[in-house]
DNA sequence: TATGATAGACCGACTAGTTGGTCTGTTTAA
DNA sequence: TTAAACAGACCAACTAGTCGGTCTATCATA
């Protein structure tokens, strides 16, 4: 792609995750950016479009690991396991697309908003699915209604850019160990976690 | 306190609930509420500090359950599910409030942040002290880190605003024993387990 | 090789509209 | 009579987005 457009989203990146993206205007960009406003609109259509690239880009990443998650394993317990670890390791990738996706998500405009809806849907489902059929092979307890369990696991997970700071005490894979073995011993059947540990 | 007051609140929640902040003006609240500037800047001393006074009520609301829910028990397992179970029904309570609050809380002007934070930071203190005080007597798994711990509870528990809809299939007290459910087998050791159930 | 044409990258003054907030009143209740 | 409660015209600041124009690089043609 251009130069200036990896630059504007570079810098937007900071800006948003810092201030948000309604205390951050074009001008403010353009600045930071050492550019013009004629050299933004030329790349972007809108300083909405713009955000939703932010969004698609990160969550176009997760998807993908997801699905090769389920691709490599065959049996849930290790998807899972596969798909919270990716999941956990996009934080530090991606930490400030996720701090803005998550702030600022209810702004994108309709035709956008639609679009990252989709793909953030089909992230769910997966993880639905895989919790579904752990709990069909008798991995997981059956007495756990999928839906809520489903939620908690990526609320748990997805809660991290609340808190977490790369500099901070805990490395981004403790971080991971800590939830999965949080989350197998509450989902999995005593069977299943005998087996795994 | 004021009639208009309580009304500019009430429809403040709506309008920001579903528009954001940044989505809402002035004009539109003070349309909303057949009020008019004066009547607004009589109450507030600015858009920021209506945004204030929401984020305050609730999360005054919801440190007081917890220090409630500690005096209330001595054991930490059972304060630990009274905190849970109080902040889970918070969520029938102040549903809009929670939402605006996730979603906005970094667009407050420092002076009401730090008055936030203060709070924020002591419930998450207070969580911590009960998994703390968990792990020293024994109740919980004394090879969890603290803070990750504290943390995917909150999350789990927090991110229930993204999802949960007051008529949807589940209760607010059905998820709340779900959460439980999965924090108690992923967090109590054995012993502990075996005990509570 | 020299010349002219075309296209994309970028510039920045400008606009139309919106925003939060103020200020001078008027009404209402005690 | 007095003070609080409200009304609404008004303003300065700022916003996203536009538009005519420039600069540079590439490429066909003579």
């Amino acid at each position: 792609m251009s130069e200036l457009r990896d630059k504007i989203i570079k810098n937007s990146l900071e800006l948003f995750s810092s201030n948000g993206y309604h205390g951050v205007s074009v001008n403010d960009i353009v600045q930071q950016c050492e550019t013009s406003k004629g050299g933004f609109y030329h790349h972007f259509k809108s300083k909405d479009e713009l955000l939703y690239v932010i969004h698609d880009t990160f969550i176009l990443y997760v998807l993908n690991e997801a699905n090769q998650a389920k691709k490599r394993y065959d049996r849930p317990m290790f998807q899972l396991e596969e798909m919270l670890r990716a999941l956990v390791r996009v934080y530090d990738l991606y930490n400030e697309h996720i701090i803005v996706f998550n702030q600022e998500y209810k702004y994108l405009k309709q035709e956008y908003n639609e679009l990252i809806k989709q793909k953030r849907d089909r992230y769910e489902e997966i993880l639905k699915e895989v919790i579904e059929e752990g709990q069909q092979c008798g991995e997981i307890r059956q007495e756990l209604p999928t839906t809520i369990t489903s939620m908690s696991i990526l609320g748990m997970v997805n809660w991290t850019y609340q808190w977490y700071k790369k500099d901070g005490p805990k490395t981004i894979d403790q971080i991971a160990s800590t939830y999965i073995d949080i989350i197998f011993r509450g989902l999995l059947t005593t069977e299943a976690l005998e087996e795994y540990q």
